[in-house]
DNA sequence: AAGCTTACCAACCGCTAGAAC
DNA sequence: TGTTCTAGCGGTTGGTAAGCT
């Protein structure tokens, strides 16, 4: 899509930066820096290779169009009621619906969902389909909104008198489901307490004293790894005009929460029940993956978070995110400086640390549930503080909901 | 066939917040 | 503690393609 005709030649500052759209050349460019240098530092881009571009463009570019695993192509109707479905229940906020859609950037989705909007009320039509609208309204009449907090992170206002801090593991807590069978890990169930429905997994950080000087970026692997999924402002603030915190009612929480739970999880708890195998917890759209052969030499840096899972699927299972692929195999990386996201980054460290079955491959994340403790399993890193846990467990809750499968009629 | 409208989408802009200094 | 830098988010713009009249 032109948007001025191979691009508009602006003078700024110290040399002409280009806008407008971007040419092979440019895309090749900059592929290459990340390539070698990984994800972030955006205005070293214009510096170390001469493109004429600014940061915030190059990190755009990449973002949108240019890192690997991106979903093009139109939306499905699946992913169309997921956005429905999101939308409703967190209003404008396009990255953080666009983390739970893998392979879907926010910009898409934030298109998508104007030109549908624009549509619809064109129409006269409802933004939601009616039986959404029905739950969203019932969420709103019981105050139970599990994503309002105070600006400082806090539960807080109206909202924090009724329900408890989004992750605490609570029969209040709209997304914090029953508790699981024991697991082998404490972790599992204090932290994931969606994942522990999938069975407990064993995790395990690879040490290192320091985070890594330069991210990684794999050659051997042909995939070459998104960054760190767009997790949220730590801060929160109230979704936009999806629910009203500050009327009313209270008490809700409980049954607010079997809604939600529903909403997400689908009625029969479709979920959990056909999950191919329920140890497995399929993260397309986690930090940096990568995919990552049965005989690579993938090598691990002191400070990657890498997961590399060896626990097979079952022949015809498909991981539509890695594009039909049959095989586990894929790896976590941290791959980008620790900067917004240190903390997050550290606490993997400090978390994992010391879990690792004897005998274990560093930078392996292991599952009781796939051929004992020391068989790796695929599963989620980096969670820390309540919004980023509550966002992992989102992520893995919706990239594991079937996407084929209209049981709403949403569709219809 | 030409003109108009609509949908789609890439890219830009302004703002905000966290980290670094 | 204040300033600067960097990254990210959400809103908006504008070009192109497709459909319609």
């Amino acid at each position: 899509m032109a948007r001025s005709g191979g691009g508009v030649e602006g003078a700024v500052g110290g040399g002409a930066l280009k806008k407008g759209p971007w040419t092979q050349a440019e895309d090749k460019v900059l592929v290459d820096h990340v390539r070698r240098h990984g994800e972030g530092n955006w205005n070293a881009v214009r510096r170390e290779t001469g493109l004429q571009r600014c940061g915030k463009s190059c990190r755009l570019r990449w973002a949108n169009h240019l890192r690997p695993n991106l979903r093009k192509g139109p939306f499905t109707p699946e992913e169309e009621r997921h956005i429905l479905r999101l939308h409703g229940l967190m209003g404008n906020k396009w990255a953080r619906i666009s983390s739970h859609l893998p392979g879907r950037t926010d910009n898409e989705i934030k298109n998508y969902w104007n030109t549908r909007l624009k549509r619809r009320q064109r129409a006269g039509q409802p933004l939601y389909p009616p039986d959404i609208e029905r739950e969203i309204g019932l969420l709103r009449a019981q105050n139970a909104n599990p994503f309002a907090v105070d600006a400082d992170g806090s539960s807080g206002g109206a909202a924090s008198l009724l329900l408890p801090p989004p992750l605490l593991h609570n029969a209040s807590n709209p997304f914090a489901l029953p508790p699981a069978a024991p697991s082998h890990s404490p972790l599992v169930n204090q932290a994931y307490p969606l994942l522990s429905q999938m069975q407990g997994m064993q995790v395990f950080h690879h040490q290192s004293p320091s985070p890594p000087p330069q991210p990684v970026f794999h050659h051997d692997v042909g995939i070459v790894s998104p960054g760190l999924p767009p997790l949220p402002a730590l801060a929160q603030e109230l979704p936009s005009n999806q629910f009203d915190t500050a009327s009313g009612g209270g008490g809700g929480g409980a049954t607010a929460g079997l809604l939600l739970d529903s909403l997400l999880l689908g009625d029969d708890g479709y979920l959990l029940r056909h999950s191919p195998n329920p140890s497995m917890v399929k993260a397309p759209s986690m930090p940096s993956l990568s995919y990552r052969d049965p005989g690579s030499r993938l090598p691990v840096h002191d400070g990657d978070v890498v997961v590399s899972s060896h626990c097979p699927a079952a022949p015809g299972e498909e991981d539509v995110h890695l594009g039909g692929a049959t095989k586990w195999n894929f790896a976590f990386e941290d791959a980008r400086p620790g900067k917004r996201r240190t903390a997050s980054v550290m606490g993997i460290s400090d978390m994992f640390s010391g879990v690792a079955p004897a005998g274990s491959v560093p930078g392996e994340w292991f599952s009781s549930a796939c051929g004992g403790s020391t068989a790796p399993s695929p599963g989620p890193s980096s969670a820390v503080t309540n919004e980023e846990e509550f966002n992992l467990e989102m992520q893995q809750l919706m990239s594991m909901m079937p996407l084929s499968i209209d049981e709403h009629g949403w569709n219809a």
